[in-house]
RNA sequence: GGCCCGUUGGUCAAGAGGUUAAGACAUCACCCUUUCACGGUGGUAUCGUGGGUUCGAUUCCCGCACGGGUCACCA
């Protein structure tokens, strides 16, 4: 068969050399040791948790390696692509702090551009002509009813599916079969000709997982489509090699075609990349666990946390401690350092999928943003508020100084020990509620109504706003020792028979009154915010 | 089903051929306290299973079970 021929009529014209490619974009100049890594998401417009995973051990390992990472995107299926999506993947990684290097969208080094599939079809048509030169692809005209056939026979017979050895029936065609079918106009795909047995085991070295076993792949995939784009394979390794990436983190539902991979980076004469493959995140569903799905999790999505308003870098240390098992050890004793100081090592990262924990998260969010200033939390609430929070909650930021009044009693600044009350955004504006708004439910007083409001009615009528927070309590003292209840919690303990309750009941009554809550931050503090006319006008409110 | 990956408390996990098998989250109790939150002290709870190797295995080897992934002109 003159092969020669054959790619000139599947892909007519002058294609540049691989030489000429490689001379374009050669090898990188960087310092020994560097890792380029990349993050290569189809445009779909979802980025979930698990491309943030993986980003961030992309990012942390390119970076500490004084290496690089761009963002390529594999838009070589139309049917994935949604409008912006790109911009939102960028944005969504952004918001956590990942920094691309180069790539589409970004810019930088224009050396390696571009960064979109579509746009470097000349190159993989080169290297898919040179493929058929060699022999090492032919031309397949099975319709997809045929291959259906052929996969529902093989499942029949319990046979491996797909297109390999005596099943790979174009592979086979004589010279005047192809140019005939050629002649017919019929649509074609180009597929590799497999040279693997699946017999032979190889044993790779997989940054993540350690020494793998992996058979050799035997299946002539598709590498060219119909419509003259590549598959996924084809284009990664082309673009891996071409864009010098050295190191591929990626999870492990690629480890399946591994074997694809390296047969295609050895046919085409590139050197393999390293590669990691990474746990997926799991979910635990019922009995068992399975990977965190999109349609069923809402947690999967990014949208997620930014709506429900998780401080980023919460998320990121979360992210940071599943993917290195050391770094909540490091984290604690360097609770001060930044999070780029932390040493990452592809080495220490798990081998076995994590579940998903949301109350991990949640305590780490907690302290993340207990290390916040009042300042800090008003603006990172404030922005929160004004992409996604109601009208009124957006009203609670015109008065700044009142705001500000309250983050800082609500975090405790000032205090020997922060609070720890706040998780997330939405959160800390429901827990911020009754500062603003006149509380519409009030939680259930422990005192019958007469003494709740014989103490209320006591209160309003020595109340001042002026008092200090001594004073203030000592009348709290007064007014209970007056009903019945004991003055002093020690007191209350030790006889606890000779008393109504204590001032602790005293007290929660008037917390009730004035914030409808039972539970809250100092309650003194809470009445200076409010100012002395709201103060009384909520007591007497509750009178009724 | 074939192939591949994995398995230490409820969760994330450290760990080494001999340890009282770290730590964090969750949980429970107590302490602190005008409530809550914080903080403190303590408790419950883990090496999937069978066989080897060995004086000794949770650690090394083999089988099994279980869980996961993957088998497209999708990435």
């Amino acid at each position: 068969m003159n092969y020669k021929k054959l790619a000139e009529r599947l892909l007519p014209g002058e294609y540049p050399s691989p030489e000429f490619y490689e001379a374009k974009y050669p090898p990188r100049n960087l310092p020994k040791g560097a890792e380029v890594t990349r993050l290569a998401p189809s445009p779909t417009g979802f980025i979930h948790l698990g491309n943030l995973f993986a980003a961030i051990a992309n990012e942390r390992i390119a970076h500490r390696s004084g290496g690089l990472l761009y963002l390529r995107i594999e838009d070589t299926d139309l049917k994935r692509k949604v409008d912006g999506a790109v911009e939102a993947v960028i944005n969504a990684l952004k918001y956590f702090d990942i920094a691309f290097d180069e790539g589409a969208e970004i810019g930088g080094d224009e050396t390696y551009a571009p960064w979109y599939q579509r746009q470097r079809a000349e190159i993989y048509r080169a290297f898919v002509k040179k493929l058929i030169e060699e022999g090492r692809a032919y031309p397949c005209f099975c319709t997809e009813e045929e291959l259906t056939a052929l996969r529902e026979e093989q499942t029949a017979k319990k046979e491996i599916t797909g297109y390999y050895g005596k099943y790979a029936k174009c592979r086979n065609l004589s010279e005047e079969e192809i140019y005939a079918a050629l002649d017919a106009g019929k649509p074609f795909v180009i597929r590799l000709k497999s040279l693997g047995d699946p017999e032979n085991k190889l044993k790779v070295r997989d940054a993540v997982k350690g020494e793998i076993t992996v058979t050799e792949n035997d299946q002539d995939v598709v590498i060219l489509k119909s419509d003259g784009i590549p598959t996924y394979h084809f284009a990664h390794a082309v673009d891996d090699h071409f864009m010098r990436t050295t190191l591929v983190i990626r999870g492990e539902e690629w480890l399946a075609s591994l074997p694809i991979h390296l047969e295609l980076f050895d046919a085409l004469g590139f050197p393999r990349p390293r590669y990691g493959h990474n746990c997926s995140l799991m979910k635990q569903d019922g009995e068992t666990r399975r990977k965190l799905s999109k349609r069923k999790d809402p947690e999967l999505s990014l949208e997620f946390y930014r709506k429900e308003g998780y401080y980023p870098r919460a998320v990121k240390v979360y992210m940071l401690t599943l993917l290195n098992s050391n770094f909540e050890e490091w984290y604690l004793k360097n609770p001060d350092a930044g999070l780029n100081e932390f040493p990452f090592k592809v080495e220490k990262m798990s081998k076995s999928g994590a579940l998903f924990d949301l109350d991990k998260l949640n305590d780490i969010s907690k302290n993340e943003l207990s290390k916040l200033s009042e300042g800090e939390m008003f603006a990172f609430l404030k922005e929160w508020a004004e992409e996604f929070g109601s009208a009124a909650q957006k009203g609670y930021f015109a008065d700044e100084e009142k705001m500000l009044r309250v983050l800082a009693l609500c975090m405790g600044v000032g205090g020997k020990k922060r609070r720890k009350d706040f998780t997330t955004a939405s959160q800390a504006m429901e827990f911020v509620k009754y500062f603003f708004e006149r509380p519409a439910e009030h939680d259930a007083y422990r005192v019958e109504n007469g003494v709740k409001c014989a103490i209320l009615r006591a209160f309003i009528g020595r109340y001042a706003a002026a008092d200090d927070a001594q004073t203030w309590f000592s009348k709290v003292k007064e007014i209970a020792a007056e009903n019945g209840f004991a003055a002093e919690m020690k007191d209350y303990k030790a006889e606890p028979d000779r008393y109504r309750g204590s001032v602790a009941d005293v007290a929660e009554v008037l917390r009730i009154a004035t914030t409808g809550k039972a539970n809250t931050p100092d309650l003194w503090t809470i009445q200076q915010i409010l100012g002395g006319e709201e103060t009384l006008a909520r007591l007497t409110e509750e009178l009724k």
